[in-house]
DNA sequence: GTCTATAACAAGATAGAC
DNA sequence: GTCTATCTTGTTATAGAC
């Protein structure tokens, strides 16, 4: 396989200089077109342009369209679930795990934000089994929200709410990030995880 | 202009026999079908063939399929905007205003389920001029929110939130709803509505 | 207002040379 | 692995009969 030297990237002020496969570049020029323009909008040939090949080598690396779409969608998902399952099986206080979770899934959303805004929004655009196999991943992350409430709720540290309308409200919340974070500003991505678990646990009004 | 008996629609419990003229079941159809597998993948004969006309006959009604998205999300965004303005201007305390607004904005979401759908997620697809004018109705509407969130601060009996990240936060939670709202399921709009604001208002965590 | 027919073009994908 | 060239299909939109 060929290698190309093909970006320098900056993170947590160390300098890293990565070597980006024609595949990974296809990836990650595929993932800013679609979160832009969405899927059926992008086509092989824009993908192609923006990487500087001919649209039909593209087929060199996949198979089809679809697979493309699949294969990014299907990393996002692994890194949330990833990114949380320690947290979750850690012996921190329900209040620490919920906020230390909300943190990790926006910090993990801001990171990879083109690849969330496809993880979130052009799962329709899959075929059977794909679409029910997403569907599964999807639902086994929820769960892990589920069950920290109910636990939560369990050891009398949350008031009794229903766990599915609460794990779904708090992911509702965090997930519409990718409408509006900008990597330039202000907040930073942790900064936004606190405010939001702040929010969410503590609510709006004021207690008496 | 030539009308046809298109449905019978149940509401309430009473009984409604609505015309549709031959115009609003292009828009019905195309909603449903945009809705679904999204703008790009909805194509002009997928929506003639829902309603059972010639593709070229669309033309008629519309100059252009982005004429036929315009005319939905606008319509969603006025309902959404009336729906809530007679709320704000009310005399009714910041709790109180605050769940109103959040039930009236569930209501109307799962009342024009998929034109909310399009009206969230669509509107990339807009040409500019379209595209700043939908943004800017975006924010009229949002502005209401951040207001009513400024002068509960201002009157204590909010926490002292950032207004933006709190409407942001708020809507953010209710726009979700259209990804898992069935008018099939367990809970009415209205009883969604306040498990929501009930949700968003006191938190997650249990009050010492 | 709806139809048939078609223009004008862009899409995903493949074949075969290098 | 990438290229040029091309196939097949599907796209928006228009012209003109009824």
């Amino acid at each position: 396989m060929t290698f190309q030297l093909y970006k320098i990237i900056f993170a947590n002020e160390r300098l890293f200089c990565y070597i980006m496969s024609r595949k990974e570049e296809i990836l990650e020029q595929a993932a800013l077109l679609i979160s832009e323009k969405g899927y059926e909008a992008t086509t092989i040939r824009d993908i192609a342009e923006s990487v500087g090949i001919e649209p039909s080598s593209v087929y060199s690396h996949f198979d089809s369209k679809e697979d493309i779409l699949w294969e990014i969608a299907l990393s996002c998902a692994n890194q949330f679930i990833e990114g949380i399952t320690s947290i979750v099986e850690s012996d921190l206080t329900t209040r620490s795990k919920l906020t230390a979770m909300i943190i990790a899934h926006v910090e993990i959303l801001t990171r990879n934000l083109n690849a969330a805004a496809i993880f979130l929004n052009e799962w329709r655009h899959f075929s059977e089994p794909r679409r029910s196999d997403f569907a599964h991943l999807r639902d086994i992350y929820e769960a892990k929200f589920r069950a920290v409430i109910a636990q939560g709720i369990e050891q009398n540290a949350l008031r009794e709410v229903d766990e599915k309308f609460g794990a779904l409200t708090i992911l509702s919340a965090l997930n519409w990030t990718y409408q509006w974070y900008k990597p330039s500003g202000e907040m930073k991505p942790k900064e936004i995880g606190e405010k939001l678990a702040e929010l969410l646990l503590n609510g709006l009004v004021k207690p008496f």
